[in-house]
DNA sequence: ATTCGTTTATAAGTTCACCC
DNA sequence: GGGTGAACTTATAAACGAAT
């Protein structure tokens, strides 16, 4: 299924609070825009200012405190499931960079968020953004997916991960998956993996 | 044979312009 | 000034092809 603006506002948890008016108002791709609130709101409490967010943007910047990274970049997109995917309970998100970009945003040494938002689930999904973009970069897309089962030992236990091997390559990495609830968490680990990765 | 990545197509939403 | 219509931009969906 697909959010589109004016119909699946239910779908999203109370957890919008004030949030809400600001990302009912935002323009293109309410999914992506919605997610991004809660996204946004989801971390509120742990970030230096829940105001100045500029949601309406892809990707937009988030400032957080202590444990998370100062400054975080967040490449949300809707994550879905196709009828027609290959694989069994599979979910994915399609990345498109705006503008003919080939590579993410690291602009002021911010931390690259890529995540996908299931609004049916009501689960995020953080990859490892460096490991996607290496080389030549994103071509036009790239399509990245995860386990269902991961999905819903995040829904269950608040954040799970799963690694995962890149094919072309020796590396693997890890998907956090995690509810709106926990995000705080998911995106710890997440930092602390992407830490790991690099002095490695 | 199966899984992942890339590309193309379709749809929806938003913005801009013109006409009433 | 308001309303209606058209065009454009961006997102979502699906299929295809390559690699393991």
């Amino acid at each position: 299924m697909t959010a589109h603006a004016g119909d699946d506002f239910t779908l999203f948890p109370e957890s919008l609070g004030t949030l809400a008016p600001m990302v009912m108002r935002s323009r293109a791709g309410a999914g992506t825009r919605l997610a991004n609130g809660l996204f946004a709101a989801s971390l509120a409490d742990r970030c230096s200012s829940g105001d100045t967010l500029e949601l309406d943007k892809r990707p937009f910047d988030l400032r957080a405190a202590a444990p998370l990274p100062p400054l975080m970049r967040v490449y949300l997109y809707t994550m879905t499931t196709h009828p027609s995917e290959r694989q069994q309970g599979a979910y994915r998100i399609q990345i498109i960079l705006p503008n003919k970009g080939r590579h993410f945003d690291t602009t002021d040494d911010a931390y690259v968020i890529l995540a996908g938002y299931n609004p049916s689930l009501e689960v995020f999904a953080l990859w490892d953004a460096d490991a996607h973009d290496i080389g030549k970069g994103i071509p036009h897309s790239k399509g990245v997916q995860v386990l269902e089962d991961t999905l819903l030992e995040a829904m269950s236990r608040g954040v799970a991960r799963q690694t995962r091997r890149l094919r072309g390559t020796d590396e693997s990495e890890t998907v956090v998956a995690s509810r709106p609830d926990t995000l705080p968490e998911a995106l710890e680990l997440r930092w602390q993996l992407s830490i790991e990765r690099l002095i490695s």
